[in-house]
DNA sequence: CTCATAGTTCGAATAATATCGAATTAACGT
DNA sequence: ACGTTAATTCGATATTATTCGAACTATGAG
């Protein structure tokens, strides 16, 4: 599911294994409304650094959330040079929890 | 949505309208493993007691959860005489959010 | 009317989160 | 090496939640 090709990369966060992914983890970590717009943007465009989606925000703010969101397995990290590119774990979180990024992604107002 | 035949029944409490739903609200309510419980066995009887689901936990706490539950949308409590009854408001639910509660009915473990 | 039952509300203690500046780390360019 | 950029970690503060006993409310039974 997870590309080994990229664990190198990724060393410097952890990424949970969808083993430890829990259900309230999830929810929660979707429950607040920056999380869930950084979820929403990264939707729409694949990737993004953590820069592109701070909403003029400080940084230590959106590291935190970007920590809460990788904890919960929503987010994977990656190092690429001096960014650090943000994606969602689509396949992981499908695999784990049939059909719910999905639906949350879909509601909308 | 709601019937207006019960509403002198659900006086005492408060149920927002579908047009005071918020999702992050929903799913913060839902990230609490003492909650999702709650709706999880509401979803299998239909309807019980606050008392019916309380794990030995103090009535105080309960009474707190199924307040938010209750502010979030996801469930109704209606007086029938000593006891309050607390159903899921499943109609107003997937009319407002689609399938977002069967979703995260549907997933186990 | 009195008592018991079912839940709520209040209040206080504790715990968990959020926020953000300052210091730190890492990688790149020159 | 040095400076720059990107983001994390640290630490302090403030906000918000959780928990639960005690007091209160409402309903029904006797």
């Amino acid at each position: 599911m997870s590309k080994s090709v990229y664990d190198s990369l990724m060393r410097p966060f952890k990424h949970p294994p969808l083993s430890e992914f829990v259900l309230e983890r999830v929810l929660y970590a979707l429950s607040d409304p920056v999380r869930l717009e950084i979820i929403r943007r990264l939707d729409e465009m694949g990737e993004a650094s953590c820069g592109e989606l701070d909403g003029g925000r400080p940084k230590s703010s959106m590291s935190h959330h970007f920590r809460v969101l990788r904890d919960a397995g929503l987010v994977q990290t990656q190092n690429v040079g001096t960014t650090h590119m943000n994606s969602l774990r689509r396949d992981d979180l499908n695999n784990r929890f049939p059909g719910l990024l999905e639906t949350i992604l879909s509601q909308h107002d």
